[in-house]
RNA sequence: GGGAGUUUAGCUCAGCUGGUUCAGAGCAUCUGCCUUACAAGCAGAGGGUCACUGGUUCGAACCCAGUAACUCCCA
């Protein structure tokens, strides 16, 4: 039979992943066995794959198919959020290539339209997913707009509501003029830009002396003079005394403001003296209330200029700063200009330049929330992996502020706000409810008197339900499954929303259930390219992930990601990590092929039993360090401790070990061995590499299975024994045949040339026990115990014991010398070294006895080798 | 400005309670090989002042202090 030479993924990754769909391998149902569940972070509904998620997704991936194996009911839930800023705007962009103007719209008109959108391009990350081989439960799919999902948000705000932890209140909020609509402190990202700073000239009213009559105001915001309510200096500020219970006039305007002193004013930035435009920056804002100041507030909510202004009425905020920095020149208000860099807010979305603004909006209080949800972090229940993330956790926490929780958008859960002629406010689950509430307080009053509020409340306030609502635990707390698959175990996201999502799902798991939501946070790092970019589409460095599988295969890509991504750390990706991931498949695929390719002959009997029990001992002592990287989080070190086992120990090592010569047939036991090691690697291999570990599965090799019997539920093999002294014989073995490979390789003789080799044993080894294998993997002709060092020969060390292979070309002499004197030199350093400790009173009193103990036994292990050493080079003297 | 983190081989990273012959792994590099599973491979080899300076200690990559560079979060 013909096997192809190098493994080709497209095929199986499709006829598998349709299988194991097909018969059901992803579903979870609840029932007696241990629940593992993880829920995704929902993508966005606007987004497509990057790398982000391929990472985020293949760790979810490896944890729940692990858990599977491991016996465990593993339920993975997928699903999108509907992201209200970034896919209303989206959408609004669509409608107006098609001539259509939001404001034409109904909103029942406008929701189709999104949810349109939605349904075309909202599923297309979870698709790609599939690709990946993501093994999500996708009959439990779920979409934060969903009508039971909805009614979990509204259900929640009412809860919140009448419990006073909502309230509406008017506050500055970052206004995002372009999506007009408020957002959070966490989606403005702070940048440097390059601004000017306004050195404007202020008139004093009534000045009495000519030198003061004038003042000069520092401004980066010009434009917003006209919005301004005062002058503030510090009153320690000995240059203004002369302003004291003044008044000035604003330039162009003349409108007349009073100076006030507060020592929020710094003296020594600009020219120590501050214009306070309560209306458009938060701490004039709040200098304003403490001074009594009116608000003027002179932008509309696109950020234009309205009709307060007075002046440039209609001009956006951007023209405006422009033009009437020439209309202050031209009415020499304008001393001067300078260069300055400041941290301007942009909106997370549109990337619009945040507005400070007022408004009326609803808030969360934090507070009461966030002490619980600090404190199942502080006391481990909810662990952090890595740790680090604790210290930045507690510092948010500890400092969080409450949370504008309104957005004057469409697309989202509407507000279940009612308000009454009389500006009274009801909050209830429907219109009826609203009404019947209403009629408490005023029973004249009809539906037609209500009016709902018009925002929807921010996505976040939708996805911290998201590990309850899941489970529909908000609706019907007492249900099956939220009982059974809740607090879930793992949840795998990135760091920059351990604030946005992630506090706020625990503060939401703890209001809901009294109870965390998961029992670990695994917090990847951001995909880098190899120059430490991140990657995005701007810069266009992003490779895209489906080119990547179809280049690569799945499991290599796999194998790629999980290489290059220690847990919290960024990761430098590089296409190489993928092209390593798939010459591994290809190893793998290869050692099936030599497996397969053997045959049997039941006559013969088994030579290679020492090979088979070490490599059995040798298995168990990876899994184990399998079993404890995992156990840590430490999935990049499983994954290598995998790639080592296999590469090295099983296909360099154990397969060498066991190979029969050249179209020679292999006993009945060491295949049937072989391939029930083989059987444990493609398990252990399976949460990494699910698709080839699934195609060679099947393959008749392994016997006639059952159509349930997949490498996808099989069940990861136990620890066994490990025979610690045999592996310390076989890496002695190892050193001894690397070291004849060696001498071969140094003097260009051929690898078929086999050699003699003598061994002077002086440890406790019993080397025939090993002779098959030294034989067949250094290609030795034959071995001979000696007791004196052979002359003339090439001689090395390995542990205590001296070996000597005899070649026909003479030995040369010097050079031997040469090397026999650098390593007793290195002896001599190192013996130095060990003494020096033994000898110190100090050492031998303060260290620990079995420290001491071991030094003394790498003592009379230097000198045992130091006298071979200087044996041989009195011989090779003779 | 405040806080946190990082710095170990060309690259990406391990290195746990300070003590194994402790300076490691993978990749990359170099040398030799198309040796009947695999050139997507095999056999070998080289490569490091553990950022820097001091301190603690019998002993420091590891603990402490300071310095430098980079990264992130917050204002």
């Amino acid at each position: 039979m013909d096997i192809a030479k190098t493994y080709s993924a497209q095929q199986a990754e499709q006829k598998w992943y349709k299988y194991w769909l097909d018969k059901g391998f992803f579903r979870s149902v609840p029932d007696d066995r241990e629940p593992y569940t993880i829920v995704i972070p929902p993508p966005n509904v606007t987004g497509v794959l990057h790398m982000g998620h391929m990472l985020n997704n293949t760790i979810q991936d490896v944890l729940i198919r692990r858990a599977r194996m491991k016996g465990k009911n593993a339920c993975w839930v997928p699903g999108t959020d509907h992201a209200s800023i970034a896919t209303e705007a989206k959408v609004v962009a669509m409608l107006k290539e098609q001539g259509i103007n939001k404001a034409d719209l109904t909103r029942q008109q406008f929701l189709a339209h999104a949810l349109d959108w939605k349904t075309k391009y909202g599923g297309i990350i979870l698709e790609q997913l599939k690709k990946l081989g993501a093994s999500c439960d996708w009959d439990r799919t779920k979409f934060t707009m969903d009508d039971d999902m909805t009614e979990s948000v509204i259900d929640i705000f009412i809860h919140l509501y009448k419990k006073g932890w909502i309230y509406r209140g008017v506050r500055m909020v970052n206004w995002d003029p372009q999506g007009k609509t408020a957002v959070s402190d966490e989606e403005v990202i702070r940048k440097e830009v390059n601004q000017k700073l306004y050195y404007i000239k202020y008139e004093v009213a009534n000045a009495d002396t000519p030198s003061a009559q004038h003042v000069i105001v520092a401004t980066t915001r010009p434009e917003t003079i006209m919005a301004d309510a005062a002058i503030c200096i510090n009153p320690n500020d000995e240059r203004y005394t002369y302003l004291h219970g003044k008044s000035v006039y604003i330039p162009l305007i003349n409108r007349e403001i009073p100076v006030i002193l507060d020592n929020y004013v710094t003296m020594d930035f600009g020219t120590g003296c501050l214009k306070v435009t309560p209306a458009h920056d938060l701490n004039d804002y709040e200098l304003g209330i403490r001074h009594n100041l009116p608000v003027i507030d002179i932008l509309d909510d696109d950020g234009k200029l309205n009709e307060k202004a007075t002046i440039l009425v209609g001009e956006d905020r951007f023209a405006a700063r422009k033009k009437i920095a020439v209309m202050l020149e031209e009415a020499d208000a304008l001393e001067r200009t300078e260069d300055y860099t400041s941290q301007v807010g942009f909106s997370e979305r549109t990337n619009a330049a945040i507005e400070p603004k007022l408004s009326m909006q609803w808030f969360l209080k934090m507070k009461e929330m966030a002490q619980p949800a600090l404190d199942y972090v502080l006391n481990g229940e909810v662990k952090l992996i890595p740790e680090k993330f604790i210290n930045t956790y507690r510092h948010w926490m500890e400092n969080v502020r409450d949370w504008n929780i309104s957005r004057q958008l469409w697309w989202g859960q509407q507000i279940p706000a009612y308000y009454l002629p009389n500006g009274e406010i009801v909050v209830a689950k429907t219109a009826e409810e609203a009404l019947q509430l209403a009629q408490e307080k005023n029973p004249a009053l009809t539906a037609a008197d209500l009016r709902q509020d018009e925002d929807v409340v921010d996505t976040w306030f939708s996805s911290w339900l998201w590990p309850v609502s899941v489970f529909d635990g908000v609706r019907n707390p007492d249900n099956a499954e939220i009982n059974y698959y809740y607090p879930t175990n793992d949840l795998v996201t990135a760091p920059e929303i351990l604030f946005f999502w992630v506090a706020r799902m625990i503060m939401a798991g703890h209001e809901l259930r009294g109870q965390k939501p998961f029992n670990n946070v695994y917090l990847t790092g951001i995909v880098r390219d190899k120059l430490g970019r991140k990657m995005s589409k701007q810069l266009g460095n992003s490779p895209d992930p489906l080119d990547l599988i179809n280049q690569y295969s799945a499991d290599g890509v796999r194998v790629g990601m999980m290489l290059c991504s220690p847990a919290g750390n960024d990761l430098m990706f590089d296409e190489s990590y993928c092209e390593q991931g798939r010459n591994f498949a290809n190893k793998i695929w290869n050692a099936f092929k030599l497996i397969k390719g053997w045959q049997v002959d039941d006559s013969l009997a088994n030579p290679n039993a020492i090979a088979i029990e070490w490599f059995g001992s040798r298995f168990n002592q990876a899994l184990t360090e399998i079993e404890d990287n995992f156990a840590q989080y430490r999935l990049s070190e499983a994954l290598m401790t995998t790639y080592k086992l296999v590469w090295d120990d099983f296909c360099a090592w154990y397969l060498e070990m066991i190979k029969p010569a050249y179209q020679h047939p292999i006993d009945s036991e060491t295949y049937s061995k072989t391939i029930a090691y083989f059987e444990n690697i493609l398990k252990l291999l399976h949460p990494f590499m699910p698709f080839l570990t699934e195609e060679l599965w099947h393959d008749e090799l392994f016997g006639t299975r059952n159509e349930m019997d997949c490498c996808i539920v099989a069940q990861l093999p136990a620890i066994g024994e490990i025979n610690a002294q045999l592996n310390a014989e076989i890496e002695v073995a190892q050193q001894l045949i690397a070291q004849v490979r060696n001498i071969r390789n140094s003097k260009q003789l051929s690898p078929k040339e086999a050699l003699p080799l003598s061994i002077k044993v002086n440890s406790a080894i019993n080397y025939n026990q090993y002779t098959t294998i030294i034989k067949h993997l250094a290609n030795i002709s034959s071995i001979e115990y000696v007791t004196e060092s052979i002359n003339g020969a090439n001689s090395f060390i390995c542990g205590t014991d001296e070996f000597f292979v005899t070649l026909n070309i003479a030995v040369d002499v010097a050079e031997e010398t040469a090397r026999l004197e650098k390593e007793k030199e290195y002896l001599i350093g190192f013996l130095k070294s060990v003494n020096a400790k033994l000898g110190n009173e100090r050492f031998v009193a303060n260290a620990k006895p079995e420290i001491v103990e071991n030094e003394q036994k790498k003592r009379a292990d230097a000198e045992a080798k130091l006298k071979i050493i200087e044996d041989n080079l009195a011989a090779l003297a003779n």
